[in-house]
DNA sequence: GTCTATAACCGGATAGAC
DNA sequence: GTCTATCCGGTTATAGAC
């Protein structure tokens, strides 16, 4: 597959058609909603040509795209600010939850057309495909800062394990909340907050000494392996750790 | 929101007109994909024209979703059958399962395509739109009849949640087994048989004894009661039992 | 080589005549 | 119920200006 973001080689006047593109696609998302906003549009609010337009952003999809690694370089700067001011896990998390949907208020309206195509594992577009990874790689590790020094107690073997379902529960609570009707998506912080408690308090339970939890760990443990490899092409479920 | 399925109210012949429209998409999707077949495709194929295709099926994912209806409708026999078979409700369940996947298999190929779609609630074509209330309803009633006298355990809480939790399993696997790039979706299997073994555990853990038990289980509860409640538009918790 | 504009193409969907 | 003609919007081809 070929670059997935500029088409032209970052010029200083392309770069500045590239953002005045975006922020007028943006703009226009955030009026009239995604599918409703076409490239004739963009263009012109750009005050471009189609044609123009496309040399810029391959697709119409390519515009979200670029506005994915936008939104997450923000993110990211404040989120570890947030993680010095406490070392409890359940109010780092909290914190981390909560900065994020903020962050992204302002596009909830039409992020709903991303979540569609959000779990197509093939799809560019998608923050689980392989041309989201660097993206995805640094979402989280932010979760793994958020376990390291905090008072997160858990079982070992699901340790290792729990960066990536943190974020994956990120994911399902932005899901959530595009789709939450509720007015000023209360309910999203609603359930949040039971996440949260109900998570600490699972993983609690996962190192409390409780007759037949080891077997249910260690299930789990095995079902999430053969889930993360679902798009690998082989069969068995031990192979070599393969690049 | 108008009619989802049929344009036409059932005069005979229109319904013929359907059927055939419907089997040659199908055959198609298999031949060549769902996004390879143009609408004009099937309209030939049908040996009808596009606008008489269009009066039949008011677009082209409708035509997934009636593909959709069908099959629920033979997999149901089928289900009840299973049912007879064994009290024990792991077994119950992984048949049902099992079944379910053998059922969809010819189609797993373009399957993908509603995968994605699936989770736009607002889409008509998705499973959990308000479109498929009744398709849905019904797999979910098969649910609750495994349940039934079955020997399953499960702490009483959580027992009227589990129908609509044990389909949208029933989902979650169908979701995986589309990206299931594993030779013959082995890897679906054993994902399967890792659900289940650690269902069963968690649902028997559930009404054990175990302090701080109730806490979780309670949260549990309010968490998929507000998940629920997350396509309504107010936002208090506590509201009437609207209709 | 960097950028822009015009004119198509293609496929989903609709209008309206018969 | 079925047709033909058309719209509309994403995308591509291409020609050429700077």
């Amino acid at each position: 597959m070929t670059e997935a973001g500029p088409v032209a080689r970052s010029t200083p006047k392309a770069r500045r058609t590239r953002a005045r593109i975006l922020d007028s696609s943006l703009l226009l998302f955030q009026e009239k909603g995604f599918h409703e906003t076409s490239m004739r549009d963009i263009a012109a609010r750009a005050g471009l040509s189609l044609g123009a337009t496309y040399y810029h952003f391959r697709s119409k999809d390519d515009l979200v795209f670029a506005f994915y690694a936008r939104t997450q370089e923000d993110a990211e700067r404040e989120a570890l600010a947030t993680l010095a001011a406490t070392s409890n896990f359940e109010e780092r998390l909290r914190s981390l939850l909560a900065m994020r949907l903020d962050h992204l208020a302002v596009y909830r309206g039409f992020f709903s057309v991303l979540a569609n195509q959000a779990l197509d594992f093939n799809h560019p577009l998608s923050p689980f495909g392989s041309e989201s990874e660097p993206t995805r790689e640094r979402a989280i590790e932010i979760m793994r800062r958020a376990m390291e020094g905090s008072d997160l107690r858990v079982h070992e073997t699901l340790r290792p394990r729990l960066p990536l379902l943190l974020w994956l529960l990120q994911m399902g609570l932005i899901f959530l909340w595009v789709h939450d009707q509720s007015e000023a998506q209360v309910r999203t912080r609603r359930i949040t907050d039971l996440c949260l408690g109900l998570l600490t308090r699972l993983l609690a339970l996962s190192a409390a000494p409780i007759p037949g939890l080891s077997r249910v760990v260690s299930l789990l443990d095995q079902l999430i392996g053969e889930i993360l490899e679902l798009g690998a092409r082989s069969g068995s479920s031990h192979e070599e750790p393969a690049q």
